[in-house]
DNA sequence: GTTGAGCGTT
């Protein structure tokens, strides 16, 4: 059967494009949505009645009016929480509806196998609910995917659930995400990232979810390569991710220290380096941090030539709050740099020990005892499973 | 060895 084409357009008067019919003469909603992102349907004006009309829908075929598609031209419908003609809508409402924050949004895929299809997108993530557009990026000459792709949900719900997971797509771990478009100001995007120090390189971005998700719910694991003895968790509550800042945590027996993830691409740099952070007294949520990365503190000497003294008063007035040590002065007194190594020295060998607990809202034990009794279940649990991105 | 890929011809 030849290949037969119907014209569709955003509205009546704009220049319509031809859109594929399948072989049965019926059209796809998803064929239409891969040119219209988003389309949830079709209608048109009947030449009898001069009254729009409806395309028939079931299952995400669309039905040619008695049989025959003819040469009308089918105007795009799109869901009402997703109007795109902001121009046929009063200014009013559009920002009304921007404002709601259950609206879904396209989320990219990223990391899809170079031979995924839409139409496998589609089976996929039909799975988790109703899916309104599926696109995979291809380049313009070749026609080859570029791994990644996007997907769109009827339901916020839907959305969220897959926001939340990785996903096994045709033999890869995916990522799903709100795309870089939309992570605009509207969303404040709070600080849900942690930045996971000290890691060594035998763990993995699965044991790093499957630790952390004691916390709360993990959203992303980044583990750079190659290996640069550090990672990135991501949280879906920002209270969580910074309640860990600054501690330090066993996993598989590593003790790695959490601090706060800095973004990624900063555009406006930090008014003050860590070390003059410090000394405002801005206080890094109650706990010791600032303490080892003030080694930078000579820095700080050349730049602003503060003398000994000076440096010596603010970093005792400074431990005095954090941490009520006395003697330290003395040490800093005698030199910055052996004092901040001294500091920084006995900070760690107790960090183990005392690690958590204190500044944390959790149970005191809840980390001690997770921490070893998960490094000893781990290896039953977890080895072998070694998939992620490398793959 | 302590701050990360890749982001859309609508």
């Amino acid at each position: 059967m030849a290949e037969l084409y119907i014209r569709v357009g955003e509205d009546e008067n704009e220049e319509p494009m031809e859109i594929p019919s399948e072989d049965d003469g019926t059209v796809l909603l998803s064929t239409v949505a891969a040119q219209f992102p988003g389309a949830c349907g079709l209608r048109y004006r009947s030449p009898a009645s001069q009254c729009m009309r409806g395309v028939r829908l079931v299952e995400g075929i669309l039905h040619a009016p008695e049989n025959d598609w003819g040469s009308l031209v089918y105007v795009v419908n799109y869901p009402k929480d997703n109007k795109r003609k902001m121009d046929e809508m009063d200014a009013a409402s559009a920002v009304k509806m921007k404002r709601g924050i259950d609206r879904t949004s396209d989320l990219i895929i990223l990391g899809l196998p170079w031979k995924t299809s839409e139409q496998d997108l589609k089976d996929y993530f039909v799975t988790f609910g109703e899916v309104i557009m599926v696109q995979v990026k291809r380049d313009v000459k070749t026609g080859n995917s570029k791994g990644f792709g996007f997907v769109r949900f009827t339901e916020y719900e839907t959305q969220s659930k897959v926001i939340s997971q990785r996903h096994m797509i045709d033999g890869r771990w995916c990522d799903c995400k709100l795309p870089n478009s939309k992570t605009g100001p509207d969303e404040p995007m709070r600080n849900c990232k942690i930045f996971v120090g000290r890691c060594t390189e035998d763990i993995t971005t699965d044991e790093l979810r499957q630790f952390f998700m004691q916390y709360g719910e993990v959203t992303d694991v980044f583990i750079p390569k190659p290996f640069r003895a550090f990672a990135f968790v991501t949280f879906s509550d920002d209270q969580v991710a910074s309640a860990l800042c600054g501690e330090d945590l066993i996993i598989k027996g590593v003790s790695v220290h959490i601090s706060n993830a800095e973004p990624k691409h900063n555009n406006s740099r930090q008014m003050m380096d860590r070390g003059a952070g410090g000394f405002g007294g801005q206080g890094y949520g109650g706990g010791r941090g600032g303490l080892p990365s003030s080694g930078s503190s000579g820095v700080n000497f050349g730049g602003f030539s503060l003398n000994p003294a000076m440096m010596a008063a603010a970093l005792q007035s400074m431990l005095a709050n954090q941490q009520g040590q006395t003697n330290v002065a003395g040490t800093v007194a005698a030199g910055q740099t052996s004092a901040t190594g001294d500091q920084s020295q006995a900070y760690s060998s107790s960090s183990t020990s005392y690690s958590s607990s204190a500044s944390l809202g959790w149970a005191a034990g809840t980390n001690s005892a997770s921490g070893s009794g998960f490094s000893s279940g781990f290896g039953t649990s977890m080895e072998s499973k070694s998939s992620g991105w490398g793959m």
